[in-house]
DNA sequence: TTTGATGCAAATCATTTGCATGGGT
DNA sequence: ACCCATGCAAATGATTTGCATCAAA
């Protein structure tokens, strides 16, 4: 049998916080913005909430140095990382075309997803 | 000025433990085969050594969940991890023509490097 | 001798977890 | 009522750091 999945307030104003985000917040981050609409709210729970919407699909993980950001644009897209302000851009991949036929290092290997990061300097920080 | 490099026996051993290592070993798991030749040697001293191979361009960092993993093969390639039994294998890129060009999302940003990571299943785990 | 490197332990940071209580269903 | 979810605080895991001492240069 499934399991029981609860609807409560704190779940449903996680997923507010976060499901138009495009800044890619970290699990703090969602935790400030939160206690704005619900100040008793634990930072267990913003992480147990957060942890269910990506077990459910509805985020995405990036994790940048040691710390985990959220991601609620789950179509496939790469990311773009500047190494001056660290700020994360995402890069939609319309143009498919540009995702590549891979080869495995042996036979008997499966590609399930694959992930692409591009570094470099933003716009801001070209100066 | 450059700054003064000091050859200590510590970091050639940490060097001598990483340097013709495949299996992406954590800081902890160089700790202990270094550990071997130098048994008095620190964690901190393991970690302060690493972070000067990185430096230096002679490893390369790979994070995993929260854990850093370190890869001696600094060459352009990608890796492939299995979600089965966490295992990293690397790609070699001979044929670079393999990723490029990439489309980013505004004119005034650099792309310096680029990082592709696989997931899916090995050939062990295949069964 | 000078001062960067080390060993040790305590500190930090992000995240997880145990447990008693609360609130969906 | 049942039992999952929450709040709180303590625990965990990885990495970093302060400081006195050591040892390359």
């Amino acid at each position: 049998m499934a399991k029981a999945r609860r609807q409560t307030r704190q779940l449903e104003v996680v997923w507010d916080a976060i499901k138009d985000e495009t800044s890619h917040p970290t699990a703090d981050r969602v935790y400030e913005k939160v206690r704005e609409v619900v100040p008793k709210i634990s930072l267990g729970t913003v992480y147990r909430n957060l942890q269910k919407l990506v077990a459910e699909g509805r985020l995405q993980v990036l994790t940048l140095g040691r710390t985990q950001h959220f991601d609620p644009l789950v179509r496939s897209h790469h990311h773009f990382i500047c190494r001056s302000c660290q700020t994360v851009y995402d890069i939609s991949v319309d143009s498919k075309d540009y995702v590549l036929p891979f080869t495995v290092p042996e036979q008997g290997f499966t590609v399930n997803s694959h992930e692409l990061t591009l570094y470099g300097t933003c716009k801001n920080c070209s100066t």
